[in-house]
DNA sequence: CCTGAGATTACGGAAACCCGTAAAGGTATT
DNA sequence: AATACCTTTACGGGTTTCCGTAATCTCAGG
């Protein structure tokens, strides 16, 4: 989105930035969570080099809650959460708290908490969303030289409310030219479920969608094949379900 | 081959933990090679925790080879080539060579050496292809317990050929109900590509694939469908993509 | 050589998809 | 209110897929 400029304005951004007159933007704690696997030793060992702040960890999101909710309760809350969040592909069933719903709840007890994500995930229709949570505030991408990158992004949030690595703003830069909204997602969902276009109609009727006539699902179905370049309805699926869409 | 089915993880598995110490050919130099990203520094010290060998560790697989085809000149030869492949998606263009090809070409130097993937690719057909490879000996899933697991598996190799671990032969047998050789894939692949069933019959004739009439392929295209249990073509590609076919 | 089982191919009608055209409905501007 | 413009809907005809049936081919066993 927008953010990287309009990050400013908001009222968070406001307020944080009191904060950050009155600390000199330096953070003091910060809880590094990891989802799963990957130790990420190799992580906090190249924070604990960079930085003077304290390094907690934990390997699971139910745990990192009631860390946010104890250092809160001692009057020594985190400055910044690092969500190391698994590759969540669909064959994954990640346990609960997932990566969102644990930043969502953390934000619900510390609303101000800075956030950065820190994913395998390199679709950039999958960090756009992530980028699109107002509590997110910078995304690395787990790759060859993250360490350098988190700690160009913590640096980074020290200064300013977000970051984008070059990198993760070139891939959103690459692919902002198709627009897919929610209503084609459904409708790429139910053709890769198996519904036939009749039958999409009918439901789409039902659960008053719009637009719901045949004809209509066909248009928008031939500008999904348009935009992906796709020659036909499995192949659109394919190419959906490579990029990530569904 | 059926190797998954022949060695028997469980029993391989419960087995190692009694017997490690009496053996002679316990490991003396290991090589961990890393394809990208998810700094495995943690592993490396899980490892260098739990034995005694020498860790040698690289980030790139033509490096890989040079240490193997030196330690060799050197006679000092490494003993087991820890393989840490990356998620191998169809987005990320890993530069060569990949995992599978410096597990070949390292092969060619040195026959005999023992093989360890490490790797968060957990779709059966994949994992099997790699299992299928006489050079690797073991396969260890990313996870949040890999470190006890490779653990597992390195105990596991100095007694016995190979391991898979629970967890791994679950997923292998889980999946080993369905039957789809390289035709069906083959097939998967033109129609996920956006072939009409008629364009597949000429390819397929022209190539000398037998067999290539519309008729033959619309009956294995239903099999695969039944197979599956989709509704259609889309459903069927959507549900390959799923569980790694194509 | 004959036979039978399985695989491959051929065919035909129903359904779904593909594509262009056009009518109907909605909204903003004048 | 009239207009232009865009979205949604409707329809028709060509192509592809779907599905059942049947003819042909292949090949081992008698």
């Amino acid at each position: 989105m927008k953010r990287g400029v309009a990050l400013g304005a908001d009222k968070v951004g406001s307020r944080t930035s009191q904060i950050q007159r009155k600390q000199k933007n330096r953070f003091r704690k910060v809880l590094l969570a990891e989802g799963m696997g990957s130790s990420n030793l190799g992580l906090a060992k190249t924070l604990s080099d960079a930085f003077s702040f304290k390094i907690d960890q934990t390997q699971y999101g139910d745990k990192a809650l009631l860390m946010v909710k104890k250092a809160l309760m001692d009057s020594e809350p985190y400055d910044l959460l690092i969500a190391d969040l698994p590759m969540n592909n669909p064959r994954h069933h990640t346990q609960p708290p997932d990566g969102e719903a644990l930043i969502r709840e953390v934000h619900a007890l510390q609303p101000g908490l800075k956030c950065i994500i820190y994913s395998p995930e390199d679709r950039p229709f999958r960090i756009r969303e992530y980028l699109e949570n107002p509590n997110i505030n910078a995304y690395v991408l787990k790759g060859w030289d993250s360490p350098f990158q988190m700690v160009e992004a913590i640096e980074a949030l020290q200064e300013v409310g977000c970051y984008l690595s070059p990198e993760v703003s070139e891939r959103l830069k690459a692919s902002s030219g198709l627009e897919v909204d929610a209503y084609d997602l459904l409708l790429l969902k139910s053709l890769s479920e198996g519904y036939s276009q009749r039958e999409i109609s009918k439901q789409f009727k039902k659960d008053h969608i719009s637009p719901h006539s045949l004809s209509s699902i066909e248009k928008r179905i031939n500008r999904l094949k348009d935009a992906l370049s796709a020659r036909n309805i499995p192949n659109l699926i394919a190419l959906a379900k490579d990029m990530g869409l569904i």
